[in-house]
Order: C-alpha cells, then structure tokens, then sequence
DNA sequence: CCTTGTGAACTCGTTCACAGCT
DNA sequence: AGCTGTGAACGAGTTCACAAGG
C-alpha cells in the first residue's frame, strides 16, 4: 500500500465535516470557525485545524473558513464530486434496509442492483432498485461498472460472494457482516462494526457509572 | 465521568471478540489462541491478549482460551446477560430500516417502541414494533422503562427528541443523526457514523491506488 | 483582535520481547 | 512446547502554545 497522505483519524473526521459542510451549508451558512466545527462534531479544534491544514489552502479569514471552498477542498481530495455505482450483496437483515430504503447511502454513491443466494428472496422482495440471484454477480457488476459493494451476506457465505465480487472487477467493498475480511488483491476492504454499537454503548453505560 | 477501567479502544475489540465468540461456539469450537483470533478479527494477537488480560482471570491453555469462559467473562464485564429494552426515534432512513427489522438489533436490546413526529408516518407505517407520536416519548418509554434509544430524526429535531428522552430517564442513546450531540445530564451518547463509512471507503480508494 | 497554521510536548495505543504458566 | 501475561520501546494522534496573517 502506498505512503499515508492523510492520517487516518483526518480522513475520518474530515469526512465528517464534509457532511457537517453540506448541511449548514444548505442552511446559507457562509463562514465557520474551527471551534464552531469542533462544537458540531465533538473534535478539538486543533484535530480540525491540523485536518484542514492537509488539504492544502483553504480560504479562510477572522470569520474562519469559507464554508463552500472547504467542502469543495474535502470533495476534490477525496473524490466525492464522481457518482460511482454500488450494489447490495445479501438481502436479509441490513442490506434489506439498504435496498429498501436506497436514500441511505449518500452521495456519490447509487445502488444499482442487490443480490442474494436466495432465489425465494429475489422474487418476492419488493424494492425500488432491480434484484438478481447471485450466480450473476460477476456479470452484472461488469455491465453496471460497478465500484463498491455493500456486503451482508451471513458468516458463511460472506467469502463466497467477496471472490465473486473480485471477480467481476468490484473496487471497494464495504464489509457489514461480522467476520474479518481480507484479500491480496487491489480491493480495499472496509470492515463496519454498526451492529456493535448497540454493545459498545451498552458497555459504556455498564463500566462508568 | 468514572476512571476508566478498559482503554476504548479495548471496549471495541472485545465487543466484536464477544460476537466471534458467539459465532464459534455455535459451530461447536471449544478453544480459540490470540493468533486465531487476530486471523479472524484483524486486530494482532498482542492486543487481542492485552484486551483479555483487561478482564481478570480467564481460563487458559496451551489450546488457548477456553471459548465459553471467555465469552461470560467478557458478558459479565459489560452488563450483557441483561435484556434491555430498547426504541426507535425517528422513523426515516436509518429509523425505518431498524423498525422494520427489529432482529438488527443484537441482544440483549430489545426493541419495544418507535417514535416520529409525523403522525401520518406513525399510522401508515407496517412493523412489528408499536409506534407512537414523538410527544409521547416521555410517556411510553417510562412505561417500558426504556434504557436504550436509537435516535436517528434529522438534524433539526435531533436535540428535542433527546431532550424528551432524557425528561423519560433514558440512559444511553446511539445517535444516527448527522449532528454531534452531547449533553450534561448522566446519560451516555455513542455517535455512530455508519453512513460514513461510505465516503471513507471512498477516500481511502482515492488516496491510495 | 480573533482567527489559522504548526513545531514541540505529551498521551494513548500498539508492538516487541521475553518471563511465567499449564 | 506452546501458549498467555506484561513491562519496555515505539509510534500515531492529540493537545499545547505561540507565531503569523486577514
């Protein structure tokens, strides 16, 4: 893998702003200072500050930074402006909710197909974005150009369907179901823990108190 | 805020270590080494062993752990052989999908309420998990005596709903809303970020390729 | 003046290396 | 013999403190 341009902690965080930028900007917020940002998002503003300073310059002024530039700054480092095609692989549980309600996965990303290894499922789900069984994984991916797929595909199957996913040239591959995943290829794996959240503030609320 | 017993960063491995040991024991393995675990978590088997020694004494071998007594060890750390009950705030997007498949949410929660301020949502809406206008939050939730709430309304509404959750006695909430919320009051608020995994995947497939 | 930008100090977490169990 | 348990070394990330700029 190549050298680290941004620390990991920034990419985090400056995504966050990102969407943070897009939400008051809409409100015609014009200007916002580092520790308005960190009353928003919970960082220090010294985490902001030193975030924003690796994107280059930024316009800023004693109102602090102009909020469109610095989102345009963020969206140009990271390649938010190019819509880039996803699917959904696996039906129950979470990818049902992101195949129903596709308005969940923010831009640039659009879902363009799901898959499950259930035939029954396929047919008999009803949702906006069209659904295939997941022999055809590989060749629909190709046709679709897709880049990222969501995979929730139970334990047992997850493997399975990544190799697939490989196979057809997929990018990215957002791992929600609840094993590891890691491949040599020139995939870049990311392994989401969303359904441990319910344990970990259960955690929390059991240790400090 | 209490000292801190486990690093955070150990509360999260050990969260997703107790999901991997459920998996496994299912499937009948009765020992499981540091090193197996780090194959199958990702994290090293250094931390995996840092993580364990957290929790006092847990039976070992030259086989490694002992699967079940490391998984009641990690339960009775986190408080998590006790159901707790759980709702539901804001029954769009990331509300809708947890209301409509309440086995997302992993034990020992359990989903007994959904709330929106739509009261047309509320009465159109199909789940199996009863829904409330959110003015009754306060209401229904001490009734169930409701510990945990998943607030997922939008930026807006985010810090009145939570106020209604807090005059209820809430106790944690996991907040899905775009916007960092924190308050004084004793109760604990994990900010999850799941919709941003996506622009994160897709940050890091631009930084590094 | 109130802001950003940034080396330096510090804190937290990870990795290393090996002693101690079983 | 193979594993866990753990102080010590290391590295990443955060906070501090102050210089510089609109």
């Amino acid at each position: 893998m190549k050298k680290q341009l941004f620390p990991e902690a920034s990419v985090y965080r400056l995504c966050l702003l990102y969407r943070l930028l897009e939400s008051i900007g809409k409100e015609g917020v014009r200007n916002v200072t580092s520790f308005r940002i960190s009353e928003l998002l919970g960082s220090s503003p010294d985490s902001i500050r030193k975030d924003v300073s690796f994107l280059g310059s930024v316009r800023s002024g004693k109102e602090g930074y102009d909020v469109s530039d610095l989102s345009e700054c963020i969206g140009r480092a990271f390649g938010f402006p190019v819509t880039k095609p996803a699917c959904v692989v696996g039906l129950e549980g979470i990818g049902a909710a992101f195949i129903q309600f596709p308005e969940l996965v923010p831009p640039p990303f659009q879902l363009k197909a799901g898959f499950d290894s259930s035939i029954n499922r396929v047919e008999t789900l009803n949702t906006p974005i069209p659904l295939f069984p997941s022999y055809q994984i590989e060749e629909i991916i190709q046709r679709e150009k897709t880049e990222i797929a969501l995979l929730t595909a139970p334990p047992g199957e997850a493997r399975k369907q990544l190799d697939r996913l490989i196979a057809g040239g997929i990018r990215g591959v957002i791992n929600f179901s609840p094993v590891f995943l890691q491949t040599n290829e020139k995939v870049f794996i990311r392994n989401s823990a969303v359904l441990e959240d319910f344990r970990i503030l259960s955690a929390h609320m059991e240790l400090y108190n």
